[in-house]
RNA sequence: GCCCCUAUCGUCUAGCGGUUAGGACACUACUCUUUCAAGGUAAAAACACGGGUUCAACUCCCGUUGGGGGCGCCA
């Protein structure tokens, strides 16, 4: 059975290129019916926080990413990893290392400067007895030394053999002087007490991959499979960052983002089914996914596409379920916890519209979910609910009151008002006739009707259907709002 | 600087020795229409370059160039 892993560190909010990756390992163990495992790597202990291992875990949750083992925190585990190294050493393919970084600096830089690869000198390894005694206070990591001839090598399923020269290799550091293990240590004592059988990963691991076969190798321990996909890129091709924009998992659900889009939207980064199928459902994902089908190219995450993709679950979801998205977007805290990031006009935007729809549907169910049938195809996001579904427009577009909202206009609004509120059933075909019947009686095209009255009821010159407006509108805030734009015209 | 990975429309990609190189996003027309979207139709748009291998290369091999990544007691 195969059993692969996400294993995030908790310095920062949930990335979208790890978020991929946690996709790609879940996948497969789905398609697989393997084991899934959140392994939480916490071992830098001044950058990581409690509070950061929590929103991951909300993220995967988000996302429906469910794990099967874990979240297991590697700060739990010190003590194992401090007696795979103590083993280790008596092998002398490691040993303690006193020197600090000042020690390190100007070696490195010599060098550096001499235009050599650093290696470390090894001064603690000639230590007399005498002087070791001496050092011994003194916190100590642990370093491995790698050999200097030969070449290591494994296999990456994407890749084929990849192999490197020991001799480009430095030496590294197993444990550090604060007890804490160092990343690539812990990884693959993990890794192997885990029983992880596929390690799928982003490929700037390449490098390290070298360095965790060696311990593999010291150890005696056979390595999973390899594989190291491409990274997701910015719009300049260079390695996804904050510069670009949203990074972070919960920004994407904070604007409106369906899981199902992220999810599969991530996925066809770096990752497609064969053919032509783009919009694919979690359980298609999940039956569609195998190894083989992984690119071996970096992809340019491409917001617009994402936004088009969301229209298409949103418009696959039924009237109750996208309620229910919504709801759930609305009801999530606030994006203020980006405190890391400058809060944006747009964000500022948002939280106003999330405030005016969280109180507004609550009270009004039965009504958000006629609005919600009228603009579910033109979404984009759970957030695009025109505003004056909720409140009174308080401004009028100019160039459309220019145009519609004359003395004329108003003379045709007050008919529109008369003639609306004599309907007895408020229905789309009823509303559609009285109008086309005005216009007839006045001898002037209906546009010249409908353009005024969408003014008058939204403040703008564009938006759904006019007769399906005035029908979701209701014939009250309908009757209101052409009284509220005629008192405007004065 | 050293090492590693990589190369199909602007972007995401299909292709796995013989194709009019297909689809999607975006863009542009047209259509539908009360507007804006959506939808429909159409247009435009790519195999980085140079050598091989082969009857035949986008497909395989080698270089060049371009792009990315890594070189921490970060992960």
């Amino acid at each position: 059975m195969i059993k692969v892993r996400i294993a995030p560190s908790p310095t920062g909010y949930l990335h979208v290129g790890t978020a991929r990756t946690a996709i790609f390992n879940w996948l497969l163990a789905r398609n697989q019916k393997g084991k899934f495992v959140l392994r939480i790597e916490d071992t830098d202990i001044k950058r990581s926080s409690q509070e950061m291992t929590q929103s991951i875990i909300d993220s995967l949750k988000w996302m429906g990413l469910n794990w099967d083992e874990g979240p297991i925190l590697q700060c739990d585990r010190l003590e194992n990893y401090k007696k795979n190294a103590e083993e280790l050493i008596k092998t002398k393919l490691c040993d303690f290392c006193y020197c600090t970084e000042e020690d390190l600096k100007p070696r490195k830089q010599t060098a550096l400067a001499e235009k050599k690869s650093w290696k470390c000198d090894r001064p603690c390894l000639k230590l007399s007895p005498d002087e070791r005694q001496k050092w011994i206070a003194r916190p100590s990591a642990v370093r491995f030394f790698t050999e200097s001839d030969g070449k290591v090598s494994f296999m990456d399923k994407l890749h084929g053999e990849l192999t490197k020269d020991l001799h480009d290799i430095e030496d590294f550091i197993l444990m550090k002087s604060d007890g804490t293990p160092s990343y690539n240590f812990a990884c693959v004592v993990d890794d192997h007490e885990m029983g992880i059988t596929h390690i799928l990963r982003g490929e700037d691991h390449i490098s390290n991959t070298f360095k965790q076969i060696i311990i593999y190798k010291a150890f005696g321990w056979e390595p999973p499979v390899f594989i190291h996909v491409p990274m997701i890129l910015g719009a300049d091709r260079s390695k996804l960052s904050k510069r670009h924009g949203a990074v972070s998992v919960l920004e994407y659900r904070d604007k409106g983002i369906l899981p199902e889009t992220l999810v599969n939207f991530l996925a066809l980064l770096g990752w497609s089914p064969g053919g032509d199928r783009e919009v694919l459902s979690m359980e298609e994902l999940i039956s569609e996914f195998s190894l083989d089908k992984l690119g071996v190219t970096g992809s340019i995450f491409d917001y617009q596409k994402l936004e088009w993709m969301n229209g298409e679950h949103i418009n696959r979801l039924s009237d109750d379920e996208l309620l229910k998205k919504i709801k759930d977007c609305i009801d999530v805290p606030n994006t203020q916890h980006f405190s890391e990031y400058p809060v944006s006009e747009i964000d500022n935007e948002l939280s106003k519209k999330r405030e005016i729809l969280k109180k507004f549907i609550s009270e009004n169910e039965e009504y958000t979910k006629k609005v919600i049938a009228l603009l579910k195809p033109r979404m984009k996001t759970l957030l695009d609910m025109e505003s004056y579904f909720f409140v009174e427009p308080t401004e009028y577009d100019e160039k459309g009151a220019g145009k519609y909202l004359t003395q004329e206009g108003k003379q045709r609004l007050e008919l529109l008002k008369t003639r609306l509120s004599e309907l007895t059933e408020f229905s789309v075909e009823n509303i559609e006739a009285v109008i086309r019947k005005i216009a007839e009686e006045l001898g002037i095209g209906a546009g010249l009707l409908i353009h005024p009255l969408r003014l008058a009821l939204t403040g703008k010159t564009v938006g759904p259907s006019l007769f399906h407006l005035v029908e979701v509108l209701g014939k009250e805030r309908v009757v209101q709002r052409i009284e509220k734009t005629m008192a405007w015209i004065k």
